[in-house]
DNA sequence: TTTGTCCTACATCTTTGGATTGATAATTTG
DNA sequence: CAAATTATCAATCCAAAGATGTAGGACAAA
C-alpha cells in the first residue's frame, strides 16, 4: 500500500558528514522517503527547512557551532509543520525531555538499528510522537522528578495555610497588581481596614512589605495571575 | 523463573464494587500478585496504604467523593515507595497527563483486556512507568501543547527588551523583594539613582508600581527567583 | 564633532504604604 | 455560655515609593 502514495521528503541535518552519508543511503533505498537535501550546518538546515518544507528533518541534537534543541526552537517557531525527529549519540532524560518540549516528534539514538529509525519516522509522518520504550522511560522519570522539585517547594509548612478566606481575597488582588484603594473599592471596605488585612498578612507570611508578599504567594502556590492592566 | 518470587501485594481502591471484585478475582488468579485489601472509599484507601503498605495499588481516579487524583497525591507525599497504577474509564488527555505528574505509575483504561493490566503490573513492579501507547500519544500532545501556550505568552512583544542592562539588574532585585534602599546598596549607587532607573523601568514596562513591574517581569520571561529573605 | 543613549545624582513634592493601638460586632468553637 | 477568631473601621505617625525636572560625564555611532 504504502508504494503508492507519494514519497515523503525528508531534510537531513547531522554536522557529522559521515553519519550524515549513512543516513542519506539508508533512507534512500526506502521507496517512501526521498531525501530532499542534507547538510552539516543547523543555520543552514533552518534555510533549507524554509525553502523545501520538507514532511520530516531528521535533526541531530548533538552538534557544535549551533545547538540542534535551539534549530529545533527556531524551526518550530515557523509553524511550517513539519515533522522533527531528534537524533542522538546520548539517552541523556534531561536533553530527551527538551527536545520533546520544544516540538520534536520523535528521538532516536544514532546507535538503533537503521530499521528504528524507518519505524519512528512512519509513525511520525502518520502523526504520532514515537519514542522507543527504553526512552520512554527516561523521559517519564524526569518528567516526574521535574513536577516533584516544584511540589517540595510549595507543600514545605505553606505559611499561606495560615490566612483567613478574606485575608486571601485581599491577596489575590495584591497578586494582581492592586493597591490598597483599588483592593477596598473591589472588596466593598474601606481603605483602614485593607491595610489591617495587609498588616496581618505580612505577619503570617513573615514579610514586610506588599512585594515580597506577592512574591511569597506566587512562589509558594497562589495561582499565577495575570496582569489586572 | 516468576513464581519462585515473593508475591507482590496489592491494594484495590475502585468505587464501583463490581469492578472492584472482577480486577480482584483477575489478579488473585495470577500466581505472582495478592490482593491484600480492597475498598470503594478513597479516603479508607489512604489508610489502607499507610496500613499494609503494598507494593502497589490500582486506584481507580473517577470517584464522586473524594477524587482519586488527590488520592494519588496524598499517598505520594507520604513516600512509602508504592507504586500507583491509575485506572480510569477515560482516556482523556488531560486526565492522564495529571495522574502522571503527580506520580502515578501507569494509566490503564477500564475498558482494556485484563493481560494488558496485568501487563501494567509486571512493568510497574519492574520498576518501569506504563502507559499504552495510544494513551501515549495523548499523553505527549498534551505535553507538547501545554509548553507551547507558555511559550507563546513570553514571546509577545516583550517590553522588558527595552530595558537597558542597568535596569535589568535593578528589576532582577526588585524580583527579589529589595526595597529601594537595598537595592542602592547593592549596586553601589545612591537610592536617587535607584529611583531614576525605577521610575524609568516603571516607562518601558507601562506600569506604575513596583509590585506590578515585578509582575510584569515574572510573567514575561524574567526567571522566576525566590524570596531572598 | 555632534547626537544620542546610558548611568549617575539631587531637589522637591505628593501619594502610598506600613506600624501601632484600640474598638465594635458577628461568628465559631469549646 | 464564655472564649477565640474574624471582619470591620479609625487615628496617628513615620518611612517609602513615585512624579517631575534638571544635569554632568562616559561612550558609541553617525
Amino acid at each position: 500500500m504504502r508504494e503508492f502514495k507519494r514519497k515523503l521528503r525528508v531534510l537531513l541535518i547531522d554536522d557529522n558528514s559521515d553519519h550524515l552519508r549513512g543516513v542519506k543511503e539508508l533512507i534512500t533505498l526506502e521507496s517512501s522517503y526521498d531525501v530532499v537535501s542534507a547538510t552539516t550546518s543547523a543555520n543552514m538546515g533552518i534555510n533549507l527547512a524554509k525553502k523545501y518544507r520538507p514532511d520530516i528533518i531528521l535533526m541531530d541534537i548533538n552538534m557544535p557551532e549551533k545547538d540542534g534543541l535551539q534549530a529545533i526552537q527556531e524551526i518550530e517557531k515557523l509553524e511550517l509543520g513539519i515533522k522533527i525527529i531528534a537524533l542522538s549519540a546520548y539517552d541523556d532524560a534531561d536533553l530527551i525531555f527538551r527536545a520533546m518540549k520544544i516540538g520534536a516528534k520523535g528521538y532516536v539514538l544514532k546507535t538503533m538499528a537503521s530499521a528504528q529509525l524507518i519505524y519512528a519516522m512512519d509513525e511520525v509522518a502518520a502523526g504520532k510522537i514515537y519514542l522507543p520504550t527504553a526512552l520512554t522511560s527516561r523521559f517519564f522519570e524526569f518528567f516526574q522528578k521535574s513536577f516533584k522539585e516544584e511540589e517540595k517547594v510549595s507543600s514545605e509548612e505553606n505559611l499561606l495555610s495560615y490566612l483567613t478566606p478574606r485575608e486571601e481575597e485581599v491577596l489575590e488582588l495584591l497578586t494582581q497588581g492592586s493597591n490598597y484603594k483599588d483592593i477596598a473599592k473591589k472588596l466593598f471596605i474601606s481603605d483602614t481596614t485593607v491595610k489591617t488585612h495587609v498588616n496581618n498578612i505580612f505577619q503570617k507570611l513573615q514579610v514586610n512589605e506588599k512585594t515580597q508578599a506577592v512574591l511569597y504567594a506566587i512562589n509558594n502556590g497562589f495561582k499565577k495571575q495575570r496582569l489586572a492592566v
